[in-house]
DNA sequence: TCATGTGAAGAGCTTCACAGCA
DNA sequence: TGCTGTGAAGCTCTTCACATGA
């Protein structure tokens, strides 16, 4: 287990080669070319190839890409080519509006099961995703190997929680909660901080500059 | 209107700056240096030095930042010392969410009205927010001077909506739309694709690296 | 003395330009 | 010929190291 990760750049980008490769796929496309990915991206056609170039050379000089053997890479190097597990802890409109997201949409993940603090949502389920009391995620993860949390509970509570995620087995984290978590190094937390990307976008919304 | 504006990262970091100012006014500090910050935020005193100095000289030499002065410079900066109106379309879950969000935590801006095209849904009220058909967006625009709008609809009807929302007047876009929206130049588009997000993340739940 | 403000160095990422190969 | 793969150059952002000034 050696610890050497690609660019996080490229890391960000691949994901979404392997969506436009399945509606290519979909519709029998068998090469791409990285000009004709650089138009349906916005990313240009010498990064597209670098990214890939970087994991080795999938390719073919004066043609393109092939699709479904690109698309094989790629869910290989992510590490999407088993489905993996992941869980929701706090069921509110944003916790539910990723669960019926993921559920529905996202063919790579099995929400496997929902935490919530407030007794009256336990028991309840989203599209089949049975809301449990925070007590019982350390079983939950240890039962289906659940790699990933995403975390959508109020900022006070946030702290607290990661604190169990982490004691539960799980060492990747997507944090909603507005606040700095404190982890320890080996934990990886990815935070989307909505509001603050909100705020951020108005620098540009207004006039004079 | 000249179109120079900050780097971009540190554009992002201003509310970050702005949120933990907020909570230390709340406390009555007075007072706050670089390295504090840098502990709040995870971000390196260097670096939020570097930041702030780009707008100017807003620190005293031996002690620190004054945090009301330095809150309102941001406020300025960005353009949240008046409150910005900003509207939401698609009222889904992730959409309703926002909607509550912002008007009960985010005291920046002003969530005028959202929009679907759900017959259903129109009417309906989100906290004192009203669901209009996507129809009456110009005139919303037009009448409440909306600087942003939230987009949560689904990825088929993203580029139809987007060029209504164009058409109506405003030109900073928030887009949570699994797809690349294609907009004129003068358009600022900030995309947010919380699957394509979750499946990079899924990259470092992979233990063989 | 202590923390800011800032040139210089460094790191990371993107674009350029072209060699390499089907 | 046409598109990939890739060193080199360029750009952006971060960190370093220290001069500056309350």
């Amino acid at each position: 287990m050696v610890h050497k990760y690609a660019p996080k750049s490229v890391v960000r980008r691949l994901p979404v080669y392997l969506r436009i490769l399945d509606n290519l796929i979909l519709n029998d496309v068998e090469i791409i070319s990285s000009k004709e990915l650089s138009e349906e991206t916005g990313f240009s056609a010498e990064q597209i190839r670098k990214d890939l170039a970087f994991f080795g050379a999938f390719g073919t000089r004066g043609s393109g890409y092939n699709t479904i053997f690109l698309r094989e890479k790629i869910l290989k190097i992510i590490g999407l080519d088993e489905q993996t597990n992941i869980t929701v802890i706090g069921a509110g409109h944003l916790g539910i509006a990723l669960i019926r997201y993921n559920v529905q949409k996202n063919p790579y993940v099995n929400v496997v099961a929902a935490f919530d603090i407030d007794a009256s949502l336990v028991g309840q389920r989203i599209l089949d995703v049975e809301i449990n009391d925070i007590s019982k995620l350390k079983e939950t993860v240890k039962k289906y190997d659940v790699k990933v949390a995403i975390m959508t509970v109020p900022a006070e509570h946030a702290q607290s929680v990661v604190e169990k995620v982490i004691e539960s087995g799980i060492n990747v984290i997507f944090n909603f909660a507005p606040v700095k978590l404190r982890v320890p190094e080996n934990i990886h937390v990815h935070n989307v901080d909505l509001s603050i990307e909100l705020q951020s976008l108005i620098y540009y919304a207004t006039a004079n500059r």
